[in-house]
DNA sequence: CGACCTGTTGATTTAGATCAACTTACGTGG
DNA sequence: CCACGTAAGTTGATCTAAATCAACAGGTCG
């Protein structure tokens, strides 16, 4: 049995704007199930066009890219909160892929219902426009990060966001969260290569502004990285839950 | 005095998809009014809170975001029917800035009405979302050719698109279209420095792929274009015009 | 046990950055 | 009308951050 939207065990969370309880009722109408996979499990395919719309509840994923000559970029990572599969459920077509890293329980939303929501619930269409511009707004961060950072600075950046992401969701335990993917996911992340990510990441560790092993990331100071990953401090305010 | 939605210069054109006359009805009263820039001029800055949307009728521009560090990313370039402002729009922040890169004329909307249009235009408010929705797939696009792609590949892959995209706006005269940007612009678009950018420039030249001198971008044959800046083909749909 | 995956480290190479000149073209002001 | 300053593009020389290549270690699992 389906966990009920009112006793979602994510929306209460400060990370999330606050519903009132009419949405809440019409989000427990408009989804439709619960889908829980494995590590490793495709999500969503590039090119497809799935007849499901998700909200990431637990576990952690990524989206990426395949290109021609083998190489993958990795969009970003999915954390509990966010949604996937807004590009199928507006444009009939998936453009990346995302899959499952660890395993994974998603709230699950029928593709078709869609309209019903723009018609009916103009909050909760406002809401889904709020995320595609987060969206937009962390991509913008991606490509300049990307495209004008050291690789220090990159791995910096990737790291001081996904922590204050992770804090956000309660996720954290005395300056550590769980960041359960491999270092070549990273590297293919930031455009850098798996040896170089490696070393980079051996510096930060001397550096001791960050430390990633077995699956754990500690911080010491989140100031001190984010700066290191001249991150731009300005409030990332609080964000809807489909 | 201001064009009338209905004698939009540019709304019929294959590369947007077609309004029902109560929606044209519904923009005319959206918009508020017109703006003519000249090259050069600001249109909204990073941190801000403008007040107003764009729409962007004619001439040129780009959004970009600058680092700490001085270094500057060109995000993408605008163009006649892009929609500028949707960050604002939602989160009341705009997380880059815009300027005009030619003179342009925009269509002005306001900011405050946004509201209503959800409340009231369902379909216009599913457009916006498609738009926010193409924004985050070409941005995903760039995350990839940024990260994964070589110089040659990358301004390949940047000159294809826009080939492509100033041809769906009518304005390419045999295989040649108006590009009025600095070999800064496009070195910044697309994180590689000045100089290797003009030297990459040079190498397109050489192979007859592309060649862009005066302000004018000429490609002989787009499809070897594509292939060399290993170009995802799959169909761009028809686009939304706010 | 052996195959495979992930992480680590050192050696070498290279794509692209940086540095430095020089050329046009285009104002602007004397 | 010319001198000078500035912006944009071009080209060659040099440097370096990061890629590539290679080898090995520890874990896990069938």
């Amino acid at each position: 049995m389906a966990t009920q939207c009112r006793n979602c065990p994510i929306r209460k969370l400060d990370l999330f704007t606050q519903m009132r309880s009419e949405e809440v009722e019409f989000m427990e109408r408009f989804k439709v199930g619960e889908m829980t996979v494995d590590a490793g499990a495709p999500l969503m395919s590039e090119g497809a066009n799935t007849p499901q719309l998700f909200t990431a509840l637990s576990g952690m994923g990524l989206r990426y890219k395949l290109l021609a000559n083998g190489r993958r970029q990795v969009i970003n990572f999915v954390f509990p909160g966010d949604f996937l599969g807004l590009q199928a459920g507006v444009m009939n077509e998936m453009t990346h892929s995302v899959e499952a890293t660890t395993p994974m329980r998603l709230c699950v939303f029928d593709r078709s219902e869609l309209w019903t929501l723009f018609k009916s619930r103009p909050e909760r269409a406002f809401d889904l426009t709020w995320l595609a511009a987060l969206e937009e707004r962390f991509l913008g961060e991606t490509v300049t990060s990307v495209g004008q950072k050291s690789a220090i600075e990159r791995v910096a950046w990737a790291f001081s966001r996904i922590y204050r992401r992770i804090c956000a969701l309660g996720l954290d335990r005395d300056g550590e969260i769980p960041l359960p993917y491999r270092q070549q996911d990273l590297a293919d992340a930031l455009g850098l290569s798996l040896v170089h990510t490696n070393k980079t990441l051996a510096r930060l560790r001397d550096r001791q502004l960050a430390s990633w092993s077995d699956g754990r990331l500690r911080v010491p100071d989140i100031e001190a990285l984010e700066e290191a990953g001249l991150v731009d401090t300005s409030l990332v305010p609080r964000r809807p839950l489909m």
